[in-house]
DNA sequence: AATTTGCTCAACCGCGATAGG
DNA sequence: CCCTATCGCGGTTGAGCAAAT
């Protein structure tokens, strides 16, 4: 069965040879690509449009990196995906160089284990519920272990600043923390999303994910209690370091020159944390979701 | 050396969205 | 509006290769 785009007969399929390669290449060079269903007749290949396309944009463009993923991508897609989920294309967007397919292919084969190896749902980035019961693997020094929860289902939060109802996503993490003890050196991540969850609810789901751990580990809570610390709220935050400070209230600059309310988004505990994924923050708040009626996703997706 | 198994990744498939007549 | 063609995306497949048996 052929394309729907493309029923007439001849059409090649599978690999493409380095000749049909560059006659594509000289073609798209030459005369871009304005119609990809007329690609293949002016260019004098024996494919369907759609197989040009996908030729082009994944092997082909110039602009296209090639090599291995770098530790920096890793982090950058998993960081991504644990807010949109499966949405490779807007993954992609943050990698230059770096198509939707080599993302998803890189994600199957590679991430998706690790994460499991660490204990971790690939699609919701939870704890699988049988590390929570068994002894996990966890305490490989260099893991990145993450404390997280499931958010109450069907939840439901309002936001002040924006009139909004929406159903946060099912994420409750940010970028992990390394926690040094004389016993231990985990990595623990306890920054909840603080725009999604009320302060109480934030602190009740940490809290609950420590004994978790702690219990399926074998750790001492104390020893992990001492390496964070509640604030003023009754939040966990992990121990402040150098630096740390002085690129919070860089960010509050950035955003007052956006024109946010900076009062609005502290009560929302925004910058409670002493370690947070300011990349990915700069990029949510590029979207200015905070002061549009926009559902929380779909602005997420616009950004991405 | 032959066969099986597992893995990677390029390419395909089908669907929803969109544009244009 | 409706219909058709096309595009773009995410899920899936399978060829080709390497490692294991």
């Amino acid at each position: 069965m052929g394309h729907r785009c493309c029923s007439k007969q001849k059409i090649k399929r599978g690999l493409w040879s380095p000749e049909e390669d560059d006659k594509l290449v000289a073609y798209i060079t030459t005369h871009g690509h304005k119609s990809w269903s007329s690609v293949p007749k002016f260019a004098g290949l024996q494919r369907c449009g759609k197989s040009c396309r996908l030729r082009w944009t994944n092997y082909l463009r110039p602009d296209l990196k090639r090599g291995s993923f770098t530790v920096e991508e890793e982090h950058i897609i998993i960081d991504i995906h644990r807010i949109l989920g499966n949405r490779w294309a807007q993954i992609a967007k943050h990698l230059p160089g770096r198509t939707d397919n080599e993302v998803k292919n890189f994600w199957n084969s590679c991430i998706k284990k690790k994460l499991i190896s660490q204990g971790l749902d690939p699609q919701t980035h939870n704890l699988l519920s049988s590390h929570k019961r068994n002894n996990s693997s966890y305490q490989n020094s260099n893991s990145i272990f993450i404390l997280t929860s499931q958010m109450p289902p069907n939840a439901n939060y309002h936001i002040e600043t924006t009139n909004q109802t929406f159903s946060p996503p099912n994420i409750i993490q940010t970028p992990s923390t390394i926690v040094s003890t004389n016993q231990y050196q985990t990595s623990f991540n306890v920054i909840s999303n603080q725009l999604c969850l009320p302060e109480q609810e934030q602190a009740r789901i940490i809290t609950e994910n420590i004994s978790n751990v702690c219990s399926s580990s074998g750790l001492d809570t104390t020893v992990v209690e001492n390496e964070i610390s509640k604030n003023k709220n009754g939040i966990w935050v992990s121990r402040d370091e150098e630096g740390t400070q002085a690129r919070v209230e860089e960010e509050k600059e950035k955003m007052c020159e956006k024109g946010m309310d900076l009062s609005e988004i502290e009560m929302n505990g925004f910058f409670e944390n002493s370690k947070f994924d300011f990349g990915l923050l700069e990029s949510v708040l590029n979207s200015e979701f905070i002061s549009h009626d926009l559902d929380y996703m779909d602005v997420l997706a616009w950004n991405f």
